[in-house]
DNA sequence: GAGGACAGGTCTCAATTAGAGACCTGCTTC
DNA sequence: GAAGCAGGTCTCTAATTGAGACCTGTCCTC
């Protein structure tokens, strides 16, 4: 509780210094948010967070993710770090996608985001529902 | 450690379970990462951490967002009960948003998701840099 | 009492981004 | 020799975003 205040403390120190400047926007964690933060990074990285998977694999697991998607996705996450590439060059190439040390110590936070999501999703679900009938 | 991995086991289970039936993706899990996951939410609700704050105070603290954004923000986040929104009437009337108790209770996960990335990013920028200058 | 400022928005329009799906290369199978 | 899969790329269209004009109402200044 304490922690959690005082890591978002200094996150907003640095926001408001940057309100202050002139300066475009520029804040690492924002950097990184914006980078995970998207419809499918989170979802390629809990996917590959049980074992190594191919292309066509992580396609079947997500089944509403695009090619296109997908293969942004995956060099974004590559490029930042997060997971490896491997061509194997058996008979028609296979390449496989797994977890970086540094796409790992990632599944510790998310996970504890994902379990929020899991154990308030039925409060979330029952606030839509009072705010869609609320009068007006 | 075997928390995570046990958290998103269960979501993986979940999501292959989904990747069997041919109805369209539904996941709790993955409903509300969409809502969190966006460019601004999470933003919004770090500012809101410290204290209550208006909608102008918002749009200052957040340089770059847009009214246009800002509003579709705070009402994504109020109906889904994460924020609350008082208008008190002064003489120009005033709009006060903060944190719900559904609200506060994300900040735990979510100061560990941006630990993480404070951690991290030097690595990442790091990755970055490696990936972008490697031949080809 | 005209002009400007601020609050909290909404509306419109242009630019960006995402998704569907056709297409490509190389190899295997019927 | 037609058809299928792997791992993509390319193109076209649809949806999302951001910039910024505009609106209503109440101050304050001159």
């Amino acid at each position: 509780m304490g922690t959690a205040l005082s890591v978002i403390e200094r996150f907003s120190r640095f926001q408001s210094d940057d309100a202050q400047s002139a300066e475009p926007v520029c804040c690492p964690v924002r950097d990184v948010l914006d980078r995970i933060g998207d419809k499918w990074s989170v979802l390629v990285i809990m996917t590959l967070a049980t074992r190594p998977q191919r292309f066509s694999e992580l396609r079947r697991a997500i089944r509403d993710i695009s090619k296109r998607m997908l293969t942004q996705t995956l060099r974004d996450l590559e490029r930042d770090g997060l997971i490896t590439r491997h061509v194997y060059a058996t008979k028609p190439p296979s390449v496989e996608y797994r977890l970086a040390p540094l796409g790992q110590s990632l599944l510790e936070p998310m996970a504890s985001l994902v379990d929020w999501a899991d154990r308030r999703y039925s409060d979330i679900h029952a606030a839509r529902v009072r705010f869609d009938e609320s009068p007006l």
